[in-house]
DNA sequence: AATGAATGAGCGTTCATTCAT
DNA sequence: TATGAATGAACGCTCATTCAT
């Protein structure tokens, strides 16, 4: 069945081209005549591909929650300590801003567009859940609740950054993180020692 | 003589009303229709009080800006050591969630808002050095980046509740964060000891 | 009663000062609260002195029908022949332009304002006639067609000055006006007289 | 394939069935809603052809413009002397009346909505300039004063059945008319003879 | 008498969506 | 499959009008 997997390829196409315009413009503020322009297409098109804009951004979150990681573990995998691990995240956010703060405008909007249907989501459950495990793969680490403190702290990186602080300097917060985990494992091996003594 | 209002105070009394139909919905996704309903007021009204819907929310962000440093460092204030002001802080975080949130949601339809105008809006400016100052104040420290670091974090925390993370916790991260600091200010000193010596 | 001739009196007053917005915007296109604002107003004493918008507009149509005449006739009234007659018709017209063209743009706009009520007002009725009357004692005449034509053409003139028609000349027309009127009456006495013999 | 429609064929038989809509109400007065009723259309549609009131009311005053004069000049060209002219006229004046009242209602509607925007329209200015060749034509005359004459006079007629004043009579009047000119060329030219013996 | 806050129907316009082609 | 003309409900906003003061 070719056909269909052609039909599946250009609606993730499609979706790939949406993601500046839900970014820039939030759910409610962008038109589906202005995403069909956007896209080169007619809105009978785009209709065509999707039933509805609900839907296409419903599907848009989808098909990005899906691709992030991926190409972030990609870039990421294989550091050895905190410090150099830390080192390469800074530097990856730096390099990324522009699209992770596209990405948490988006994410945020589809919160707030399924909080107003009243719907308990879990799109965004599974997807916290890999991010948790990725950074407990990256970090060597397997305290749930230090990775849920690393991932809360770069999304509140994003989120200063998206707010337009400009004091917020990627490499050098996730080398201050990186200290203070460090001097926070160290701390706790001691006194682990201690007790065990 | 006409009707007595006291235009200002009015105008404060429905914006606070407003505060969270932005928040559920958005900027685009709500109608002035809706929010007059809201505050029980007709849509001339609203209009007879704010000039636009832009208008309107501007004035909201504004507002609310305004207020909600205040009543932060008023319940916050005082702490003696950095791990007791994590507690409190930890605990108030918990107290107010929803409204954090939902600021959290309006924080972020403004910088949206703004940024689809190409405006460098300074309200936030303004706000995230009143914050940084607080930080340091509340905290003891006078390390600006150390301040942003925190600040950051809570910021991430706030996202990920609106994400719907259930595993995040204010009181155990903040007791989390009251940790690493502890251990990394105390490593930092006794570096420099060292260096001293 | 002096009340009410007090209260006449600021009617006629705030009539007189509508005037220029009539006909600068038109029936359907001012609002009572431009109309109150240029007043010095407020909305609520307009409503107090006219039940109505449209009632507004009538008595203002009414009151300037009433006055119009009178300031005329003061001023070209006494002149000996045609030619004279013409060349002050002509002075006055050029002088007055202004008032003039708005006078049009009111009378038109009252006059669709009529036809959409499908009421045959006799507001010009008895204004055309007066004007009539007028032009036969203006020019010493007693033909009513020969009346009309020149009303017609005095209207027909001040309709081109209103479209911005830079060509037409008030004075040099007046003139031909009289110099066709003039030689016309000289064929029809001589033509008369030919009969006569 | 979309719907195959003539755009801009579609437009102009918009714009005709406009015509009477505007002149019975006048632009400020009638609604966008209203036109698409009576047009039989949506409002969708309506703005599908023109983007907005203002310029749908232009795009009419145009198109009319245009057709008029040729419509006129066909049923009334190659008449021989002044007074078989005017016969013509007359009886061409009184079998459009409505028409031409219409007219009268749409053009000064238009001229008060330009003047409100200060803008110095020339479309009447080109309008105007046609109709003085055209008056020149159809007259065999060469002066432009008198062609102002009696263009001025026919706006006047028209003008003064617009304000329902019944005692106009076109033919009478486009008679009484031909006669003066008749009389007033003929006194030209026996005087411009005596200047040259 | 005079004010201007309040109303809600209605304005010009836009929107997601449909459907004939 | 793809188009864009068509729809009409709903948008942001304005209006004539009312009425408590």
């Amino acid at each position: 069945m070719p056909k269909i997997v052609d039909h599946e390829q250009y609606r993730k196409e499609l979706l790939g081209k949406c993601f500046d315009l839900f970014a820039q413009k939030g759910y409610g503020s962008i038109t589906m005549r202005e995403i069909a322009q956007n896209l080169g297409v007619s809105t009978g098109t785009l209709y065509h591909y999707f039933p509805s804009k609900e839907s296409l951004f419903e599907h848009l979150v989808e098909e990005i929650c899906e691709q992030d990681l991926s190409a972030a573990l990609g870039e990421l995998g294989g550091k050895k300590g905190i410090s150099e691990a830390m080192t390469a995240l800074g530097r990856y956010l730096e390099k990324n801003e522009d699209y992770f703060i596209k990405w948490t405008y988006i994410w945020v909007g589809f919160c707030q567009h399924q909080d107003s249907k009243e719907q308990s989501n879990n799109v965004y459950m599974r997807a916290n859940q890999r991010y948790q495990q990725a950074a407990c793969d990256f970090l060597g680490i397997r305290d749930r609740e230090l990775a849920t403190f690393v991932l809360s702290f770069i999304d509140g990186l994003l989120l200063g950054k998206l707010q337009g602080n400009k004091m917020i300097n990627f490499p050098e917060q996730c080398a201050l993180l990186g200290k203070m985990l460090t001097a926070y494992l160290q701390q706790q091996e001691s006194e682990q020692l201690k007790i065990r003594n």
